[in-house]
DNA sequence: GCCAACGTTGGC
DNA sequence: GCCAACGTTGGC
């Protein structure tokens, strides 16, 4: 099993929305870079954890907890002219762009900040606190993972 | 293949 | 709103 990492901004879709969708599950879409789609289509298996990063807000930061219900097939929204990720040069016959489904597995009792994540030295090499990074997607170690749940009962 | 210009990400 | 960092594009 594999863990991750998904950012997405609380203001278009927040871990709130995934938990309130059908079957609390939706499908990723508008990833538009290459590496966090290789990623997506290679690497994401069945049942891999995966946290729900806000980004872009007030309080950045880890919220909550979902896991790979689909593993990656085409993003349909790159054919569509009238959606906001539409991409001309993905054709339908050969898509350049892949997506997973997620299901909601729980939202934590409290949002580990970015801020928080900073302060630890064991979570020195997440690829998140990298300089400049601007991956969407990305892998996270057993190591980190258990370690930022471990946070979660801890006073911020 | 180089690289300048441009667009996007995302924290602050 | 600013801007650093980075990826992509396209001329050459």
């Amino acid at each position: 099993m594999n863990y991750w990492l998904m950012k997405s901004e609380p203001d278009v879709f927040g871990i709130n929305d995934l938990c309130n969708k059908p079957n609390q599950t939706e499908h990723w879409d508008g990833v538009r870079n290459y590496q966090a789609r290789n990623m997506m289509r290679d690497d994401m298996k069945m049942g891999d954890q995966v946290f729900f990063y806000h980004s872009n807000c007030d309080e950045p930061g880890i919220a909550g907890i979902m896991e790979v219900s689909r593993e990656g097939y085409p993003d349909f929204t790159a054919f569509d002219p009238d959606d906001i990720h539409f991409d001309p040069k993905s054709d339908p016959a050969q898509p350049r762009w892949i997506m997973v489904d997620v299901k909601y597995i729980k939202t934590l009792s409290r949002v580990i900040t970015l801020k928080e994540l900073k302060l630890h030295p064991e979570l020195a090499d997440m690829i998140l606190l990298r300089r400049g990074n601007r991956l969407s997607v990305m892998p996270v170690s057993e190591k980190e993972w258990h370690f930022i749940l471990s946070l979660e009962a801890v006073q911020s």
